[in-house]
RNA sequence: UGGGGUGUAGCCAAGUGGUAAGGCAACAGACUUUGACUCUGUCAUUCCCUGGUUCAAGUCCAGGUACCCCAG
C-alpha cells in the first residue's frame, strides 16, 4: 500500500513510519506546520518567540533526521490558514460563549484527517498513517475505531469527530503497542529522538501558560468571583473566559474555607461562580445535552459507556435521541465536572461509537444556568 | 486618650515557658497531545516594636505602637 505518514518529530510517528516500512509498504513522510506565532499574533506568554529557531523548526529537523535515518522521503506542508479558519476560530468562538472547547479534536477532524488526507491523495497516497494510539478494525467488513491496546495511552477520544469515511483510509501502526515498546524500538533504531519527551499541550501550539496564550485573542476583563452558596464576592478574576468548570488553580482565594472550585460563569455579567470543596453538588450532573454528534458506527444504542474528558474512566450511560445528532446522555449515578464545550465520547467496550459537543448539563432537571440563576436571584452583597 | 479586646507567613489559624501545627493561596515538579481535576515537593532562624525576668520567651513583666468593640 502507498501510505503517507504524518511525521511530527516525536517518537510515536517515527516508530509508526518505521513499522510500516518494515511491513513492506511504500512509505513517505510529511511534516505539517499549522501554527505560525508571528503570523497568528501569538505574542503574550510565548516563551520561544525570541528563539533563533522556533520549536516547530526543531520538530521539523527531528522529523527530517528520522526520515533520513529510515531512508524515506519527507514532504512538508503548511495548513496554517486551514488551522486558523477551521480549528482556531471555532476554538475562540466557543471560549467567547463561555464554553471550554477541545481544539485537538477539531484539529483531527479538520486538519489531520481532512486536509492532510486530501493532500495525501493528491500526492498519490490513498492511505495515511499517524502515531496515534488507536486501532482500526474491520467488523462485518466495516472499519471501526477502537481503543488502543495500551489503555494508558489510548487516544481514541481525540478521534471521535473524524469523518467516518476516513476510517477506510487510515492506518494506526501503534494500535497494539505499549508506549514503552515504542520507545524501545526507537532506541534500538538509534533514532535521535528516542528519548524525546512526549509532547503535551494544544496540538501544534504546545505547552503554554494557557491564560497568557488566550489573552492574545480574548482580552482580559476583570470581574468578581462570587460564592454561589451565599452570593458573596470573595475574589476577583482576570477574565471569566479564562476559567473552566471544575478548575481550582489560579483563583487566588485565600483565607478560611476552601479549596474553591469554579462551578459556572455568567459571561454577560462577567461573574465567575465558585463553590467550596470538590464534593459540592454544584459540580455534579445527571445528564447532559450533546449536539453535533459524529457517528462512527451504524449502531444507535440506548445504553453504552461514555467519557466526558480525555483519560476519564468509562461511565455507564443511557441515551435518549432528540434526533440523529442531538442526544440526551443520562447518568443517574451523577458525574462531576461535565463541562459544556467538552466532548462526550461514546463507547461500546473497545469500540468508539463517536462523539459530540456537550452543550448543557442538568442536575435535578435544571440546566446549569437555570440553577445559577435560581441561586443568585438576589442582589449580590459586598463582603 | 474612660473601659474591654486583638496583633503569629499573602490570607485564615494552632500554640499559655522548652526551641513555630494545620488549612487556603502561591510557586515548582509529576501526570497529560484540550482545559481541568489529582499527586508530590517548596514556602516564618521567627511570632507588631523596645526593654526586662529566666538556663530557656510567640508564650511572663514593663513601656510603646496599630487595629477593633463598648461607652462618650
Amino acid at each position: 500500500m502507498k501510505i503517507l505518514v504524518g511525521l511530527s518529530g516525536g517518537v510515536d510517528s517515527a516508530v509508526a513510519a518505521y513499522l510500516l516500512q518494515q511491513q513492506g509498504h511504500e512509505v513517505a513522510c510529511a511534516f505539517m506546520r499549522n501554527w505560525d506565532a508571528s503570523l497568528n499574533n501569538d505574542i503574550l506568554g510565548n516563551p520561544t518567540l525570541q528563539n533563533a529557531i522556533c520549536p516547530q523548526e526543531e520538530d521539523y529537523n527531528d522529523a527530517k533526521a528520522v526520515a533520513d535515518r529510515l531512508g524515506l522521503p519527507l514532504y512538508r506542508i503548511d495548513f496554517i490558514k486551514e488551522y486558523w479558519d477551521e480549528v482556531f476560530t471555532t476554538f475562540l468562538t466557543e471560549y467567547q460563549l463561555g464554553r471550554t472547547p477541545n481544539p485537538d479534536i477539531l484539529c483531527n477532524k479538520y486538519i489531520k484527517f481532512s486536509s492532510f488526507m486530501k493532500y495525501a491523495e493528491e500526492l498519490g497516497y490513498p492511505y495515511i498513517a499517524t502515531g496515534h494510539y488507536a486501532k482500526i478494525a474491520r467488523i462485518n467488513n466495516i472499519c471501526q475505531l477502537l481503543k488502543a491496546d495500551d489503555r494508558n495511552k489510548d487516544q481514541s477520544y481525540f478521534l471521535c469527530q473524524i469523518p467516518k469515511e476516513a476510517l477506510e483510509k487510515i492506518v494506526f501502526p501503534l494500535a497494539e503497542l505499549d508506549k514503552h515498546e515504542v520507545r524501545r524500538i526507537a532506541s534500538e533504531l538509534n533514532l535521535s529522538i528516542a528519548a524525546k519527551k512526549d509532547s503535551t499541550g494544544i496540538c501544534f501550539i504546545g505547552e503554554r501558560n494557557f491564560r497568557e496564550f488566550l489573552m492574545n485573542y480574548l482580552p482580559a476583563k476583570e470581574g468578581f468571583i462570587v460564592n454561589i452558596d451565599n452570593n458573596k464576592i470573595i475574589g476577583r478574576h482576570t477574565g471569566v473566559l479564562y476559567y473552566t468548570i471544575g478548575q481550582r488553580k489560579g483563583l487566588s482565594i485565600g483565607g478560611p474555607g476552601g479549596p474553591w472550585f469554579v462551578i459556572g460563569k455568567d459571561v454577560k455579567q462577567n461573574i465567575l461562580y465558585v463553590a467550596e470543596k470538590e464534593t459540592n453538588s454544584w459540580l455534579k450532573s445527571e445528564s447532559c445535552l450533546v449536539t453535533g454528534f459524529n457517528w462512527l458506527t451504524a449502531e444507535r444504542p440506548s445504553e453504552c459507556t461514555a467519557k466526558f474528558r480525555y483519560r476519564q474512566q468509562d461511565h455507564p450511560v443511557q441515551i435518549r435521541y432528540q434526533d440523529e445528532q442531538t442526544l440526551i446522555v443520562e447518568y443517574p449515578q451523577q458525574i462531576s465536572g461535565v463541562t459544556p464545550g467538552q466532548e462526550a465520547v461514546l463507547y461500546r467496550q473497545d469500540i468508539c461509537l463517536g462523539g459530540g459537543v456537550i452543550m448543557d448539563v442538568y442536575h435535578q432537571r435544571l440546566s446549569l444556568n437555570e440553577r445559577i440563576k435560581g441561586a443568585t436571584n438576589v442582589s449580590i452583597q459586598p463582603n
